[in-house]
DNA sequence: ACTATATGCGTACAGTTGTATACTTTACAA
DNA sequence: TTGTAAAGTATACAACTGTACGCATATAGT
């Protein structure tokens, strides 16, 4: 029934002025409409608020991502290189979707508590579904599974971060590629090793 | 010469209002001298554009805490718990300078280009005097000072995203502060490891 | 074919914003 | 004491904002 459409055009509207801008909160209806090629009133047929708005939004940006996040995770990696591959194919896919990635870093730290916390659960639940992933994994097998979800919790926060920096700095991009690989590797260094060290403190 | 109260007064407006906003960028002139009890023509006595006193409001906020922090290093510590002694102190230090910490937080996503240099300079900073500290503690020694910067500005990001937190979430905090030292004992473990590797992988 | 509902547009209005111009007060140096 | 610069105020205006009301069109169900 082309449900929507304008719905989706506002939709889109804010999420190319919100990574522009680098926040949604500063957005006038009036300029979301004229964006959209709309008219200012056909907003409040769609939502009820900005902040309506700009949940729906982060729907849309989880829904995205989480969509690509599946199809990453039905590739077949190279044992030897997991970390490496699973990071290609992550900042491809920043590029690929610059929009959705700058607004979901940005608007961690929003105006509005509602989008903070729409946006906070949705990086938690693929925090969980990382860490399930890598928990099946060789070397992490004997890491309790809570410390694996708060690594990757670690993990996303920085690949979040870096993201903006990665669209913006194209000169930089091998060394924050290289920087979030070594980063990954300590956490995940560092984890086995705390969690060894803390075996032995009880067993003593 | 009690030079330019009014200034200083318009700084504090901005931090206050940027601190409950978390956003500077959508602060309008009228309402920042509203808040300072100013007249909003005023505000041009002092400065350019709102971008220039966001820069101000910046380097008022760096100057705030690097003196906190100049202070912080003059503190003896216990060598057994330097890690434990310092986060104290930082989290302290966060409840005391809620408003500074909170922008400082925040603009790091800001819209201005210049006011998230701005601050990601002090950062940098900041990393680079903690580091130099921390290189002179004894189960670092062995690591090549360009790793203990990069550790530590993870441990800054770290700190400031999480002092967020800290301040509004009073009954989080107590999880906070061992997740934050968990958090920086994994990296520091993770570093002596990924350099430990590397110097065998550079020796076979 | 008729009705109801969803979507969109145009006009209007009050409130706010940034900013320009001109005036007043304060502080201080000569 | 007078002159000058800094700091603050008052008034005014055009531009923009959110929002309310009414009307137009399209779509779908009966």
């Amino acid at each position: 029934m082309a449900y929507a459409e304008g719905k989706q055009k506002l939709i889109d509207a804010a999420m190319k002025l919100s990574a522009e801008k680098r926040s949604f909160a500063n957005i006038g209806l009036r300029e979301l409409a004229r964006e959209a090629g709309l008219n200012p009133n056909t907003f409040y047929r769609h939502f009820e608020s900005l902040d309506d708005l700009g949940i729906c939004m982060i729907e849309d940006i989880g829904d995205t991502l989480s969509h690509a996040l599946r199809s990453v995770r039905q590739e077949k990696f190279d044992p030897e290189r997991v970390n490496e591959q699973s990071l290609e194919l992550f900042f491809k896919f920043v590029l690929q979707y610059q929009n959705a990635l700058t607004v979901a870093a940005c608007e961690r730290y929003s105006t509005s508590p509602e989008i903070r916390q729409a946006l906070e659960d949705r990086l938690e639940r693929f925090a969980i579904e990382i860490a399930a992933d890598a928990a099946q994994m060789g070397a992490l097998l004997l890491l309790p599974r809570e410390q694996i979800d708060q690594v990757m919790r670690h993990v996303i926060h920085h690949c979040f971060r870096v993201a903006v920096e990665y669209i913006e700095h194209s000169d930089k991009r091998e060394q924050i590629f290289t920087e979030t690989r070594d980063y990954i590797l300590m956490l995940f260094m560092g984890a086995i090793g705390l969690n060894q060290s803390r075996q032995e403190t009880n067993k003593s």
